[in-house]
DNA sequence: AAATCAGACAACCGCGTTAGT
DNA sequence: CACTAACGCGGTTGTCTGATT
């Protein structure tokens, strides 16, 4: 056992609050982390004065309250790493929220599960009118099994790249050169050798693709031109024998079952030639 | 203007894993 | 080694909000 059961759990028996966090509670959170953020989660939930479980004060400060959050709509960039790490990972939303600076693995998750997934089964459809599509997640697990197969994802996808690439000058802003790069250029292969990202990109970097102040991360134009401005550092979280999750946490279980997945898998995706 | 619907997001629940005793 | 609290993850449900009728 960790922690002996003690006095505050008769205590906090009387009742555990429930629903939606309040913004006092939110502010007691913050106050509490950032000054004593420390110990386990339920010790924080006592100690911050909050009438909630640890799990319930572990699930807020990590999907909403952390500092290095990213908030707000995704990146067509964003988007087409999601989709592409999906059809490698499958629905490990954490490993995949990993790869994706100030994402949380909820947040993708419902992203996918109200949007992306919805978005490729309609391109999906449109592309192959001679497969069925009986199941909610046929669209992703046809492009899985077409990366797990030696082949890239675009043949299902491009049209929605075109698209996508499109929007992209718009939705992020600057200049198109720069900030909307082809996908060669996005997943470049220095991406998948250089450091591990930094947890609190937000300090180093000033993106004009950051949309509501968090965690930022920005994508250049040319190849051999990293993520995270000087340092390189790497969204996709690959570095030596060790991998970290966004909260900078060793990955654990299996992981590294689809890591060499991963890097066999983006030199076929950056076969991928714009029309 | 009210009712209904759909999409997006927040939070809970259950289960497997980890780690301390 | 067994037990158990704490943690982390993925699935699911609940709630809110904006669009449509």
């Amino acid at each position: 056992m960790r922690k002996p059961e003690d006095k505050f759990n008769n205590d906090k028996k009387l009742k555990l609050r429930k629903g939606l966090w309040s913004p006092e509670e939110d502010e007691k959170l913050m106050k509490y982390m950032s000054s004593d953020g420390q110990g386990s989660w339920s010790d924080i939930a006592r100690h911050a004065g909050l009438q909630r479980c640890g799990k319930s004060c572990r699930l807020r400060w990590i999907n909403y309250l952390r500092p290095d959050l990213r908030r707000g709509a995704f990146c067509p960039q964003e988007e087409h790493l999601i989709i592409h790490l999906h059809s490698i990972l499958g629905n490990r939303w954490s490993q995949i929220a990993a790869r994706l600076p100030g994402r949380t693995d909820n947040e993708i998750k419902n992203f996918w599960n109200s949007t992306l997934k919805k978005r490729l089964k309609n391109t999906t459809v449109t592309n192959s009118t001679s497969s069925s599509l009986n199941n909610s997640d046929s669209a992703s697990e046809q492009i899985r099994d077409h990366v797990a197969g030696g082949g890239t994802i675009f043949p299902v996808l491009h049209e929605h790249v075109d698209i996508d690439i499109m929007a992209t000058t718009s939705l992020c802003g600057g200049d198109a050169s720069s900030s909307s790069p082809p996908f060669t250029s996005m997943l470049c292969p220095s991406m998948l050798t250089v450091n591990r990202f930094d947890p609190f990109p937000h300090q180093q970097l000033n993106d004009p693709c950051d949309i509501s102040g968090g965690a930022q991360f920005r994508f250049h134009g040319g190849i051999g031109e990293g993520l995270y401005g000087e340092n390189h550092s790497d969204m996709f979280g690959l570095e030596d024998n060790n991998i970290r999750n966004w909260n900078g946490e060793s990955l654990r279980m299996g992981e590294w079952d689809f890591e060499g997945l991963m890097e066999s898998s983006f030199p076929n995706f950056l076969d991928f030639q714009f029309q």
